[in-house]
DNA sequence: TCCTTGACTCAGA
DNA sequence: CTCTGAGCCAAGG
């Protein structure tokens, strides 16, 4: 896949994505670019080129985490597991702590989405107030 | 030094 | 729902 890219300052800002993981507490999900809405744009970067790439920065530090980072509590926008190697123990990870999948393998933001680390946590970090995750459509039944 | 390679997201078709 | 293109950086072989 076709441009992707790194933050300016990789080590401060995966350790920041893996500090904002922690805090998603076990049966809720967030999405990649959720966190990186709650991180200001790293370096002399616009907002609009952070916009477009920090997702993937996320994706990146999340490869790369430590073991007491809950990693499969992170998915994509879609309310999918992202397709790759572990992608299997991601999920079964994530049902045993109660997380149900609808049969096209897609995760209800209604009921599992994490609305973010408390206002005053974020203050505390420097971090923004993540905005809500954008509502997906779980088929029925 | 050159080339490859990346746990993403959104808008359009 | 699925599929495509654009966004255009940095570490490692």
């Amino acid at each position: 896949m076709p441009g992707f890219s790194s933050p300016p300052n990789p080590k401060e800002y995966q350790a920041t994505v893996w500090e904002i993981a922690r805090q998603v507490p076990p049966g809720k999900v967030t999405t990649y670019g959720q966190i990186a809405a709650m991180i200001p744009p790293p370096g002399t970067l616009n907002l609009r080129d952070y916009e477009a790439f920090g997702p993937r920065w996320v994706g990146g530090a999340m490869a790369n985490c430590p073991e007491d980072v809950p990693w499969q509590r992170v998915i994509n926008s879609q309310g999918k597991i992202s397709l790759r190697p572990g992608a299997e123990l991601q999920k079964q990870l994530l049902e045993s702590e109660g997380v149900k999948f609808n049969e096209r393998g897609k995760i209800d933001f209604d009921i599992y989405g994490w609305n973010g680390p408390d206002p005053e946590w974020c203050q505390i970090h420097g971090l923004f107030p993540p905005p809500p995750l954008a509502k997906n459509q779980p088929r029925l039944f």
